[in-house]
DNA sequence: GTCTATAGGCAGATAGAC
DNA sequence: GTCTATCTGCCTATAGAC
């Protein structure tokens, strides 16, 4: 439950869902253990058990808790920005924030495991991504009404590209440890949306 | 050594790589065991041992192999394409071609297991998609030289752009066992070289 | 809540027979 | 070349003490 840490301080759930979250981005969810979990948080194996039962749980509300915040990340965006083409940039910076800390998307990493994730896990993963689409969509589609974004098509699809385009720049940027690279696709990626 | 089976038999080494690179193309490098391997084959693990010393080398023997079949393709592009639009139509098509076996590419889920890899893999994944990048800029230049292509910039940015897209769009159908949303990205993503 | 201890299984790998 | 047998280590997970 919450309400048992004084404020700021930080429960031990909360410590071991942010190692295991680096540890599965920037190694997926067949690369860490929890032996790498606890002893980075200076206990045991059978500690971890106690607050999340299996790892597929663990998986499970790491996915949850890291929606959610993609979510929030994505009503400030809405709040903050001025334009739809400032929300389409900020959109892309969340990713960049991400990519920063040498870590990949936790979805599109555990998409590449998706074959081997526990069901729940693959309903989590597919719902991240579809959630992202009717977030891009709805801004693609005042995007146009307004005129200030011109694609061909449904927005759904360009939704599509987009969110694909950025996992992907994501993905080939680590091997390169250049979050530049990422920049450059992205920017790239939104000034096609500029243009008649 | 070559030339040990009559025509048209396969050795053990290639059947091994052959089970292997589908493994590791569906579920990722640390979601394969040469357990999983030998089962397949009806042989023992020791077996593997014998063609393979290790997970790194075996490791490598894929990439290797997938490179250079990569490189025949890119060949085979270049000598039966008419035009730039039609190269860049048929490199998507490797690309789909791969995904409709329902397998990631093999460099692009190696990218996200990059962190857990042995260092000769990192070289040789890399290596991949910069030799695809370097035939792409070729493609593009020769296409910005004909007016057949517009973008905008480098063309090494608008080919690191395509390969991220490409790879991203791999990465997020998978989990929606939907062919047809990576040929609509890769579709879109080649409609934004034609227009002016 | 966290520990020690341990289970049972699978991982990658090796030795040596055939 | 492929096998049997075995090793060592790590994995996920559980029981029960504190």
């Amino acid at each position: 439950m919450l309400g048992k840490q004084a404020a700021g301080e930080v429960g031990t759930a909360t410590r071991i869902l942010d190692v295991a979250e680096r540890l599965v981005q920037s190694r997926g969810f067949n690369g860490f253990s929890y032996a790498n979990v606890a002893a980075e948080l200076g206990m045991t194996k059978a500690g971890l058990h106690y607050h999340f039962p299996g790892k597929a749980e663990l998986g499970e509300a790491l996915i949850n808790r890291y929606a959610i915040r993609f979510a929030e990340a994505l009503q400030a965006i809405d709040a903050d920005s001025a334009s739809v083409r400032a929300k389409l940039a900020a959109y892309a910076a969340v990713y960049a924030d991400v990519l920063k800390e040498q870590r990949m998307c936790l979805c599109g990493m555990l998409a590449a495991d998706y074959e081997t994730l526990p069901a729940a896990m693959r309903t989590a993963v597919v719902r991240f991504f579809d959630d992202n689409e009717t977030w891009l969509e709805r801004v693609l589609e005042q995007g146009a009404k307004e005129g200030a974004l011109h694609y061909e098509g449904r927005a759904r699809d360009q939704a599509q590209l987009i969110i694909s385009t950025l996992e992907g720049a994501m993905l080939v940027a680590r091997p390169y440890g250049d979050p530049e690279r990422f920049r450059a696709a992205a920017h790239r990626l939104l000034a096609t949306l500029d243009g008649g």
